[in-house]
RNA sequence: GGUCCCAUCGUCUAGGGGUUAGGACACCAGGUUUUCAUCCUGGCAACCGGGGUUCGAAUCCCCGUGGGAUCACCA
């Protein structure tokens, strides 16, 4: 009986500025997969690309991801025993692995310029061949004493790569595709194709993650991991996201990140539930789950190879289902900085019964301030005069009220009976003159928590009194 | 263009040699109701095309078509 080796998983962006939907689900299967092995969830930063480098990119990943609850195990500011988790502070680390393999003669020194490349790309272009650098192209050696160099990986003729993809099956790929890539650049820095490959195996992983764009660089890893004789890890690659015309997600669809989201008041938990829906589902019908439930049922042989596309109507409805299904008190504590300013002047009992009336009727808690003002400012009056004589019938009515919601209904009603009128034009009359709206919660809710000042006070005024 | 991959309602998806091809969103209709919403009921709507294998194909195979990814000193 040998016991399993522990799952790790890593969520390995680079801190190039714009986290987009598609990449958080990666980093969200990532965490559901750790979480339901009992596993460990890695966050590393891939900055070696320096040009492409945008400050505070690493928090805006981080407030991202802790947004959606995808607390890190083990990664930047956590630390653990594989660490430092950004590249860019470990560059002696793949210079040494770099220099090994060139010391076994499975990469080498290239100094050929930027320029001399250019050229040969563009011949190759013209000739419309594919271009693929091998080593009889490379210069072996400086024309200058200190001129920069790369060092590349050599591709040696050999059997087909064969991997077997948790998501895709078995992938086979022809070495004589590959060429010699650079695993580091003359700037000292390795590139992403040789950094993740060290970084990988240095730091355990046993499954990776990735976005389908990488399924095609994975013949290079593999050929590393053979050249060093490490373990190759599991790959397991994601379909893409898509926006609605089919093409990948980003900004140009207005595609949001998850702060976004949490600034329209969505729930964090109801943005996991559908972002896992994209490309996931556990066979059954459910369709709403917590992001425990989902750690429960989550598995790799489930994910789904076909792209999906991001559908905003259906996140509005879960993320309705999770509103209801909230109690208006946590709700309200969630909610808290949606309201709007006036909102402040009451107490929280007051707010909380504002909340229950809307709840229902809520997709998204910035919809809150449309929602609610009238419970907190005297609406706009567009009353009709010729509906006056009405609703000074109300007053009249109302004005020994208790104003208990069954009082309230028992005058209404009997009102609308004598004058021998409908419902629901009275109703509506009513609700116009004390909410300023024509849709709003349930009338005699309305009237009962608004009470009895404020509501006479607008049906007064309403009625020209 | 080379290489690799994908293909069930408009969308997310279940299923998978014999099913009335299931669920959900959206949409439409009806019910409840004082409006809107919630809720309930019903409806519309799909196996990309063509061959093959088979008694039987949406399901397996092949070829098309469509879509995607990738071909950097980016990740």
């Amino acid at each position: 009986m040998t016991e399993k080796p522990k799952v790790r998983v890593r969520f390995a962006p680079s801190p190039t500025g714009y986290l987009h939907i598609g990449n958080l689900r990666s980093a969200l299967f990532s965490y559901l997969y750790a979480r339901h092995t009992q596993g460990s969830f890695i966050l590393r930063i891939e900055d070696t690309d320096r040009a492409r480098l945008v400050e505070d990119a690493v928090d805006y990943v981080k407030e991202n991801l802790l947004w959606l609850g995808l607390n890190w195990d083990e990664g930047i500011e956590k630390g653990g025993e594989h660490g430092p988790y950004v590249q860019s502070e470990r560059l002696n680390l793949y210079a040494e692995h770099a220099e090994a393999l060139v010391e076994q003669g499975k990469a080498y020194r290239d100094y050929t310029s930027s320029q001399r490349l250019e050229g040969l790309r563009q011949h190759a272009q013209k000739a419309k061949q594919p271009f693929k650098f091998t080593k009889d192209m490379a210069q072996l050696e400086p024309d200058h004493k200190d001129d920069p160099f790369v060092i590349r990986f050599e591709i040696k003729p050999g059997p087909n790569v064969i991997w077997n993809d948790a998501v895709w099956g078995e992938q086979t790929w022809k070495r004589k595709v590959l060429d010699d890539f650079v695993a580091l650049k003359s700037d000292g820095f390795p590139t992403y194709n040789f950094a993740v490959v060290v970084d990988d195996h240095l730091m355990e992983i046993s499954h990776v993650l990735r976005g389908q764009e990488f399924l095609s660089t994975t013949p290079k890893n593999i050929l590393v991991y053979e050249a060093f004789d490490w373990q190759i890890p599991q790959f397991v690659h994601l379909p893409p996201v898509l926006g609605p015309d089919k093409s990948k997600l980003s900004k140009r669809h207005g595609a949001k990140s998850a702060l976004e989201y949490r600034d329209a008041g969505y729930l964090s938990e109801a943005v996991f539930n559908y972002l896992a829906s994209l490309g996931f589902n556990d066979g059954t019908t459910q369709e709403i789950y917590t992001p425990a439930e989902l750690a429960k049922v989550f598995n790799l042989g489930r994910i789904q190879a076909s792209p999906a596309i991001f559908d905003p109507d259906r996140l509005d409805w879960m993320n309705g289902v999770h509103i209801r299904q909230m109690t208006t008190k946590q709700l309200l504590v969630r909610s808290a900085e949606f309201w709007p300013p006036e909102a402040k002047k009451f107490d929280e009992a007051y707010r909380l019964k504002v909340l229950e009336l809307i709840k229902e009727r809520l997709k998204y808690f910035a919809e809150i301030p449309e929602l609610t003002s009238f419970f907190f400012t005297d609406p706009k009056l567009n009353i009709k005069p010729d509906s006056q004589p009405m609703l000074l019938k109300v007053v009249n009515k109302l004005e020994d009220s208790d104003f208990s919601e069954k009082d309230l209904e028992n005058r209404l009603r009997a009102l609308v009976a004598a004058e021998d009128l409908k419902t629901g034009q009275v109703f509506g009359i009513i609700r116009l003159a004390v909410t300023g709206k024509t849709a709003a919660p349930g009338l005699f809710e309305t009237l009962h928590v608004l009470g009895k000042e404020t509501s006479l006070r607008r049906l007064r005024h309403a009625a020209g009194a």
